[in-house]
DNA sequence: TAGCCTATATTTAGAAC
DNA sequence: CGTTCTAAATATAGGCT
């Protein structure tokens, strides 16, 4: 049953390894170095906001094509916030508090939810086809030049518009390859 | 010269302290903890990119009221990634490479860059209400229906929410107060 | 508000599921 | 892709400047 070190020095793994500040080459490891991050920076992500009641959104589109949206309290407050006021929505962020205290002990049910969004995503995804819509920032990039970040934050916006108050999405886009 | 060990253990500090994961009450505490984290989660949403080549976008909303964004290689290059290859641009990632190691030296230009951007924010506003297009959640909410958008919205609460990748951009809002 | 410093709390590279 | 496990690399709370 035990496994047998699998170093020298009788320690079973060498630790976390020093990387260079460059992309990773090989494929595989970056694949998995991309997960871990991206999971990494969720968390930190969601400290920030929670430890300073701060508002915080990200998106991430990966080498796959894959687009990842991320907000707290909500994609929508987080928009909201930048050009309003800040103190104005104490009960909401209560809300969130201990909505991320009891997460924990609710895992489980929290998974077969998670199951469930996949399910709304695919529909999602049909539905942008048959409208011929392909993603949100589909206004057409060519006509946007070369410098527009700020795509990213109207989009959320209108999400707000749309969902109503809180609204937090992930989806992928079907690999093009 | 030499300053007093300030505790009894002999030791200078006691290290980095174990906090609970909720708002830091005190309004000091908690801004310099935004500070720190927000620099951190900047340097994380760097690595995740330039390791990676994934495009990120990252929007964080103090609650003073200033907003700051952050974007790889940049957000109109996020964007466009999204519906397109990846590994098509090598060029574009050299130069980000590049210039993410000169960053550091070079934080004056990229303020310059992050208004430049913060204009661009608003044409994307504008051709967004010309054009009538939308969203990509803006396929029409109505439709995905009132069982699966909660679930969609709760989902991303989660930890299982992925987010990362790299993206940098950052502009200020003018503070409110 | 941002940096510096030190001692810890966290994160994560590697290898394997 | 997502996860688990171990050990080493980092990020940071607190205290000051």
């Amino acid at each position: 049953m035990a496994r047998p070190p699998l170093l020298e020095n009788g320690k079973k793994t060498k630790g976390r390894q020093r990387r260079e500040l460059r992309r990773v080459e090989d494929k595989e490891p970056r694949q998995v170095t991309f997960s871990k991050r991206k999971a990494g920076l969720w968390k930190k992500a969601s400290e920030l906001a929670l430890l300073c009641h701060a508002r915080v959104a990200v998106v991430v589109v990966s080498e796959a094509g894959r687009a990842f949206a991320f907000g707290s309290p909500s994609a929508d407050a987080v928009l909201a916030g930048c050009g309003g006021d800040t103190d104005d929505a104490p009960a909401e962020w209560e809300g969130m508090e201990a909505l991320s205290r009891e997460a924990k002990e609710r895992a489980a049910e929290v998974e077969k939810e998670a199951e469930r969004m996949s399910a709304a995503g695919n529909k999602v995804l049909e539905l942008q086809r048959q409208t011929g819509k392909r993603f949100w920032f589909e206004v057409d990039p060519a006509a946007l030049g070369e410098e527009e970040l700020p795509v990213f934050v109207r989009a959320l916006r209108r999400l707000r518009d749309n969902v109503g108050r809180r609204a937090d999405m992930k989806y992928a886009t079907p690999p093009q390859q």
